[in-house]
DNA sequence: GTCTATATTTGGATAGAC
DNA sequence: GTCTATCCAAATATAGAC
């Protein structure tokens, strides 16, 4: 993980891998087949670590959107994850990559996800037009994204935390629900809790 | 711009960057001494070509905001370029990335203009504090940025205009000001203009 | 289960001919 | 100004010993 943050996926050897993990390269083949199935398996193994937002107990509606801020908290005291996530998402849109199956999926995941909570989050007949409601969602997820990108270039000119909530709360606004109660200065740290990005 | 669009700097070569220029790998470096002088070559050279925001009399206040939602609209005909910044900048993030400064000096020179142009557009003594201005503006470009992967992933899924105006429009009438005027659909196409991403 | 050795490919960069 | 030839380094992957 640690290799992939910081050199992204084409430009990480298993070389370095092998180091970090007190092994040879070729003992990192004996285990992983292929770079490629290397990637698939730090992926997978994020996946079930951070039991994420998976499961029905999961947070609904307005929790579930305070919940992705805390998550962008979270995330300020992560680089190591932001940085492999950042880097990786937008490297999987370049030719033939490894992870680009697995990005798709994720941002569809992540999209019903926020989709669903911005729909309980205004309860009304119809809150707005589905598409309105798709577009806040895909701006949900991008804001948390793009912040991440210029986090990691300059940490000191960028709040992801409160940049998000402000996006949050201005779209719920917009949709007239009133905006995010019980808002920023949510639980400055949490228990076993897990994450998003 | 097209190879390294399509494979990221690392894993761009120049070989490939040769063909297509229709020279030989050893032609490229008679006038690049190296990859690393090539790509701030191709950098420079569309910071050039497209005029941008620069120079006086570039849009201010609403007019620059709108304009940065036609550059997403525009962007969705261009997958090139989006495509080549995406990877890039993200990239750029990596370490000793040869793109690092210049990205960082980039999101800079976007942050002061989408900070004065959030100022601007909605007057008032003081429209809020200046940190919460700041925090709307990093969370403008950064939809624009993580629209874009996520566009490239999924064009269907993604509708970078209208997600862009959304969250711009939301953020304004948050701050007080009336929604953004003259909205969504803008001139379908404008002339000689240039752009953002 | 881990290593050494090596095959194979590919990349960036240099030297020098034409 | 462009090419050929070549160097050197690095990377992934495989074979087979211990």
């Amino acid at each position: 993980m640690e290799t992939f943050a910081a050199r992204g996926y084409n430009n990480a050897s298993l070389a370095e891998i092998a180091d970090r993990a007190g092994l040879t390269q070729a003992g990192v083949l004996h285990y992983f087949r292929s770079k490629a199935l290397l990637l698939a398996g730090v992926l997978e193994l994020r996946d079930r670590t951070d039991i994420e937002l998976q499961g029905p107990e999961r947070p609904r509606g307005l929790a579930f959107l305070r919940h992705l801020v805390d998550t962008a908290r979270r995330n300020a005291e992560r680089e190591g994850i932001v940085r492999m996530y950042a880097v990786l998402s937008a490297e999987s849109v370049t030719e033939d990559h490894p992870a680009q199956e697995y990005f798709r999926d994720r941002y569809a995941g992540l999209r019903s996800l926020v989709v669903e909570a911005l729909t309980e989050a205004c309860e009304r007949g119809e809150v707005r037009e589905d598409l309105d409601v798709r577009d806040a969602a895909n701006a949900v997820i991008a804001v948390m994204d793009g912040l991440q990108v210029q986090w990691l270039l300059s940490p000191d000119s960028v709040d992801m935390a409160a940049s998000t909530e402000r996006v949050i709360s201005a779209l719920l606004a917009d949709f007239g629900a009133g905006p995010l109660p019980g808002p920023l200065p949510g639980p400055p740290d949490e228990a076993p809790a897990s994450d998003t990005e």
